[in-house]
DNA sequence: TGGCTTTCTTAATCTATATTAAGGTATAAT
DNA sequence: ATTATACCTTAATATAGATTAAGAAAGCCA
């Protein structure tokens, strides 16, 4: 039977009675096509593992336009790593595609799992977690947003590198061309 | 002083000498600007971290084309998920933009620090870099690829999914509208 | 079963960004 | 200093994919 707990344990060697105890953080919940589990915006913290079905997790741009940034069939888990990384709101909404069966848990279970060792691999998993959310939000960046918003989301999120690094470098990371970033630098200099 | 083994043990409680045999691993190196640390194509899985100066990681498309993945100046850690994350060869080329020093690692010393406690994490820590390789192909196809390409690439990645998800779920995934989509498969179905 | 709603396709037009090209500016080398 | 090399900008044209629209096919429910 598939649950996130034996998913997180497998070939581990940890004590089973602490891992009992960490199922009391785990709700399982059914779904219906087109339930959502979470909203853009909300604070929540969860994460979803799919134990039959599919759930989609997705951005919605200004123009109303979804923009499907995952799917996770049996055995996935979901989640809006930027929000799990940091105490900032989902960027993502999820819903199910299917009826479908998934075990809720807060992001923290994957703290409260780190707790029972208190070492390294804190340290090592908050970094990849971090990583995986700057990941997620260029993805939905090359997907919903025009050239100029992804220079301008670029230069506020990095704005030491900007000076350090050559224009068509910063093209290059962006998803366009030399020439139209010099275009968008050259019409925003003019308001 | 800047050092990967500082930087990924911080705030952990572990035994210092067995940390300090994993210095061995490390190699220190100095590049000058333009000097390559890796190319695409080859099979080592070393990971770079960042002392002085700037690393970019990037793809190149077949009409030649830089595509940058990512910057990493001072503290940060480089390396090509998908070589990390499996026995593939790399997908990106890393050079030094600037006088940079570094230290190399191999990708298993993540592994090596987690042989020290053979424990939950060593699951967590490969589920994230699988995840993390996913979302790096996925930038790069994003930035590199037509959208039939990216059709291609899709069906073959998810078999399954194609099946079970509407075409135009697979259209906001692939970043285009479900027009194009149906052009691209209308176009494939000819020939 | 029939009708209603959503999804898929096709085609015409439009637009953001690519491509090509050429001149201007900065940086580095002899 | 002077040339060479790389970088940046501007502008004309081209194109992949967006938008709009309308009809066809497939799900869904009463």
């Amino acid at each position: 039977m598939l649950s996130i707990i034996k998913e997180l344990t497998r070939n581990a060697t940890v004590d089973a009675a602490q891992l009992a105890d960490l199922e009391q953080f785990i709700i399982k919940k059914q779904l219906k096509k087109g339930d959502f589990v979470q909203y853009k915006g909300d604070f929540s913290s969860k994460s979803y593992f799919v134990l039959k079905g599919c759930l989609r997790s997705y951005a919605i741009d200004e123009k109303g336009k979804e923009h499907i940034f995952m799917f996770a069939p049996e055995g996935w888990i979901m989640g809006d790593v930027e929000a799990l990384a940091s105490d900032k709101p989902c960027q993502l909404f999820i819903d199910a595609i299917e009826d479908t069966e998934i075990e809720i848990f807060e992001g923290s279970l994957f703290n409260k799992i780190q707790a029972i060792r208190d070492d390294v691999f804190t340290v090592t998993n908050a970094k990849l977690m971090r990583r995986m959310a700057v990941l997620q939000r260029r993805i939905i960046m090359l997907m919903s947003y025009s050239a100029l918003a992804r220079y301008r989301d670029f230069v506020e999120t990095y704005p030491n590198i900007v000076q350090r690094v050559p224009q068509k470098m910063i093209a290059s990371y962006l998803g366009i061309t030399p020439e139209a970033l010099s275009k968008i630098r050259g019409d925003s200099a003019k308001k």
